[in-house]
DNA sequence: GCTCTGACTTGCTGCGAAAGCT
DNA sequence: AGCTTTCGCAGCAAGTCAGAGC
């Protein structure tokens, strides 16, 4: 159906999708949304709301800096704003070490925490207390010592590591004296570890309110040496090991994590606590605050005044019905699974009528001809074996083409396909390079289109999906997403998979499920003769479509709208919200966590020191997972092997998280942390779960007492937005926008490396930098010639000739003393550059501004500061956080 | 109480287009 | 103008977490 001829007019879209008008929309919508909201908005409708209200935090030291430390050793880190400089290769310096002694220590006041039932909205006292240390990221506070995260990697890492005595057979001693030397040779070192953290984690609650308490702790970290992980070849932390599920004995509780010990009265609590958290009254007053919130900054913002017409109207309509719908959810649930339904809410409905064109199919595969070799022999392929083989033949110049795992995958599958008894047996054999170049020669063809052979193509493309490209949503027009339906390919893993190589079969519309309003059109099915899997109308979800992987059976495929449409940009508001609250309980909840490092019940234990590493090292909770996917870990699931004491008081983590990546990072946290840790270690082997009471739910369950809604994630939240926040707000000076844009790109970087996102180093990095040397050596032979003229010119000589012999110009001393100043100025920008270029060569920005870092910061800056919005985003995440537009210029975190 | 399922968020990479440089 | 570098975005993998069901 003509989705925009239909729309445009109707939900003032006026015509360009492209962009941003329609982003406002709907955007205030308070209504429909947030089943979290209802468990927060109580609680925030208690905290302070306006910025106003915020003080602005001295914060003496922001745990921010980066004084670089050499990986591997370890080195505390004091909250120097010297220490600032960027990542870099610089050494560690004792005295670093001892000024993070000097640091007011929070912990004494760990035993004279009282308990407080965290479950009240601890009513912060507002505005001092907001620039405790509390509210500032954990990690920020401590100091980490060296810390190192790094792709995954890290063979030689681990062989080191590994060589050494079993962990579990050393006392804590002895483990403790081990690690540090072997792997940390620079290169190595992750992100992370280019930090620092700030000492005095957890403690904070009691001395509180002075410098840092509000930061995240991880914030406070520093970074150490340079990262690297080129092309090393995968190296693998200290995990490696693939969990062991067998080998070990003690398995219990090792790898396989199964039944674990519980609390009963904790869960039972659990329950209680977060059924309250839900119910719905709240959600009207729950919307209060936050909506009050909005409203605010709006009002306040003279400049929105024009839109916000808009946006009122649009907002209203879609209010109404939103309000009309929650009653509706349960009569459709009918048609969704039933099990969706919210039990306490009745309010999981996410939208009243859904319009879309379902979704958009590569075309089939066109077969080539082309011949690969067997055993040197021209081998005839059926196009589907052709096709497969071509899967292969493309990838042959990545990595994955030479990973035994891989190999193997695709051949299992290939020889499905190829039958029995197909001449090709062996991998061994096979020359795919025929295909490959064939391959090679159709890029280096589409290259050399004329740009409008180009445009050509690009208008069909477009012509062609244009339809499946927007949905409609209670009435407004909003983009689709991931429209395209996967093409079938080789599986392409990430770390280790196991999977890796093996073949995703083509998706028909046999395999796709479709979502869409009652009433609505059903999509046509675009491939002639055959028919979609299903039809729903559940309004309890946000998918429009979806399929199983074909790689793994159980697990879904989704379409969904556009990061840029309203319902997801809800989420994302709802979500900082979430994280803004935690900063109301975040005193407490450390206050809580410090206490219980030393409870007596081993749960609660652990549960406290994996609150804590989360809080102060931004790790993610870690949930289980399946002997078919890679082996990484989160914080529930490291294993003995992963965590290692240094003495006196510092540990040290060497995984692999998220996309195996490597997190390796060496922190000094407090005593009784120290010693748990060494505790849950005591007993048990490399490969059993360090946390063995534990895991997500348990722990998930736990937080949700503390606040409501709260779960792990959050912390990452609030640590990244918090940090962006106050180092946004403290280093800001005076200055052009470029300047200003600066202290962003720091700021944010500074999140991206508490949060350990990384990139590949680009191929052409190294090209890039010595290019640059070269300049710079250019400019600093420039530099003496210039010098020497000047020197002669003082005494009325004439220049000396150039480099090819040639007489230069006579220039007076004037003129030659401004190009001196030309070309140092030159020289000092591009050594600038160079740095940043170095420093930011394994750092991924855009990770955090996308994910964590709260909008409503960066626009609320920049309207403060006269910085153009479009500085700090770029078109898609202007559309993204259209809703964070509007913000009062005073917004704070 | 635990496991499994389902839904949704987070994360990195690679490609193509745009911007910058010579 | 042509080449290089950066940027934006699509693609899709891999997390988190809630809730149902056993």
């Amino acid at each position: 159906m003509a989705v925009d001829t239909c729309i445009k007019p109707k939900y003032h879209d006026d015509g360009e999708d492209d962009d941003e008008p329609m982003i406002f929309k709907r955007s205030k919508t308070t209504s429909k949304q947030n089943q979290l909201n209802s468990e927060i908005k109580k609680v925030s409708s208690q905290r302070p709301d306006g910025p106003s209200k915020r003080p602005t935090p001295d914060t003496s030291s922001p745990n921010c800096q980066s004084s670089s430390l050499q990986k591997g050793k370890v080195v505390s880190i004091a909250k120097t704003p010297a220490s600032k400089s960027l990542i870099a290769n610089s050494k560690a310096s004792t005295s670093l070490a001892d000024k993070s002694k000097q640091l007011p220590r929070q912990n004494s006041g760990i035993n004279n925490i009282e308990k407080k039932p965290l479950n009240k909205p601890p009513i912060k006292p507002n505005a001092d207390s907001e620039d405790s240390d509390d509210d500032k990221p954990l990690s920020a506070r401590l100091t980490v010592a060296t810390a190192t995260s790094q792709k995954s990697n890290a063979s030689n890492v681990v062989k080191g590591r590994s060589s050494s005595i079993p962990s579990s057979s050393m006392s804590e001693k002895a483990r403790v004296d081990i690690k540090k030397s072997s792997e940390d040779s620079e290169d190595e070192i992750p992100l992370s570890s280019k930090f620092q953290l700030k000492s005095g984690a957890g403690s904070s609650v009691k001395k509180s309110y002075d410098s840092d308490e509000e930061k995240p702790l991880a914030s406070k970290i520093q970074q150490n040496g340079s990262i690297k992980k080129e092309n090393e070849p995968l190296k693998s932390p200290k995990v490696l090991n693939k969990r062991p599920l067998c080998d070990i004995n003690t398995s219990v509780h090792s790898s396989v994590k199964k039944p674990k010990l519980s609390d009963a009265s904790v869960s039972a609590k659990v329950k209680q606590v977060s059924v309250k958290a839900e119910p719905k009254k709240e959600d009207d007053d729950d919307d209060v605050p936050i909506a009050q919130r909005m409203k605010k900054s709006a009002t306040s913002d003279s400049k929105s005044q024009s839109m916000k017409k808009t946006i009122t109207k649009v907002v209203s309509s879609s209010m109404k019905k939103t309000s009309k719908k929650s009653k509706k959810v349960m009569k459709n649930s009918k048609y969704s699974k039933s099990t969706k339904l919210q039990p306490s809410s009745g309010e999981g409905q996410k939208w009243t009528t859904l319009e879309h064109n379902g979704v958009i199919f590569p075309p089939p595969y066109k077969p080539h001809g082309v011949k690969m070799l067997y055993n040197g022999q021209p081998i005839d392929l059926t196009p589907e074996q052709e096709e497969v083989a071509t899967m292969f033949a493309v990838m042959k110049d990545t990595e994955y083409a030479t990973k035994e795992k891989f190999i193997e995958n695709f051949m299992n599958d290939w020889r499905v396909i190829l039958g029995r008894n197909h001449v090709i047996k062996k991998f061994e054999l096979c020359d795919f390079t025929p295909i490959y170049e064939w391959h090679q020669n159709e890029k280096e063809k589409k290259k050399q289109m004329s740009t409008e052979e180009k445009k050509t193509l690009k208008e069909e493309k477009l012509k062609q999906e244009e339809k499946y490209m927007w949905a409609v949503v209670d009435g407004v027009k909003e983009k689709v997403g991931n429209f395209r339906v996967e093409p079938p390919g080789l599986f392409r893993g990430r770390g280790e998979h196991p999977k890796m190589g093996k073949l995703k079969k083509r998706i028909r519309p046999s395999d796709i499920t479709i979502n869409i309003g009652k009433g609505a059109p059903i999509p046509e099915c675009p491939i002639p003769g055959e028919r979609w899997k299903e039809v729903k109308h559940d309004n309890t979800v946000t998918w429009l479509a979806f399929w199983n992987d074909p790689i793994n059976p159980k697990e879904f495929k989704y379409v969904f709208l556009a990061a840029s449409s309203s319902l997801k940009g809800q989420s994302d508001k709802e979500k900082y919200e979430k994280a803004r609250l935690l900063k109301d309980y975040i005193h407490d909840i450390r206050a809580n966590y410090t206490k219980d490092f030393v409870n007596k019940d081993l749960m609660k234990r652990q549960i406290a020191v994996a609150t804590y590493l989360i809080d102060k090292l931004a790790l993610r909770a870690g949930n289980e997972k399946d002997d078919d996917e890679a082996d990484t870990v989160g914080c529930c699931t490291l294993k003995v092997e992963n965590v290692e004491l240094v003495a006196p008081n510092k540990l040290q983590f060497d995984f692999l998280g998220k996309d195996s990546i490597r997190y390796f990072n060496t922190v000094e946290v407090e005593l009784p942390v120290y010693k748990a840790i060494g505790q849950f270690q005591t007993g048990k082997k490399d490969g059993e779960d360090l946390f063995d009471k534990l895991d997500t739910s348990k722990l998930n369950a736990h937080l949700k007492e503390l606040m409501p809604g709260l779960t792990a994630k959050v912390f990452r939240t609030y640590n990244a937005s918090i940090t962006l926040d106050e180092m946004l707000n403290k280093e800001t000076k005076d200055g052009d926008v470029a300047e200003k844009v600066v202290v962003y790109q720091h700021a944010n970087k500074e999140v991206a490396i508490i949060c350990n996102h990384q990139r590949s180093v680009s191929k052409s990095h190294t090209a890039q930098m010595s290019r640059l040397s070269e300049k710079m050596d250019e400019l600093k032979a420039l530099l003496d010639g210039l010098k020497t003229d000047l020197a002669r010119a003082k005494k009325g000589k004439p220049p000396l000739k150039d480099a090819d012999g040639k007489p230069k110009r006579n220039l007076a001393p004037e003129a030659l003393e401004r190009k001196i100043n030309q070309t140092n100025a030159k020289i000092e920008k591009m050594e600038r550059d160079m740095k940043t270029k170095e420093d930011l060569k394994t750092v991924a920005l855009g990770t955090s501004k996308i994910n964590y870092l709260d909008p409503r910061i960066s626009v609320a800056w920049c309207k403060r500061h006269e910085v153009p919005i479009e500085k700090i985003f770029n078109k898609s995440l202007l559309a993204k956080f259209a809703w964070a537009m509007d913000v009062d210029p005073s917004f704070r975190f």
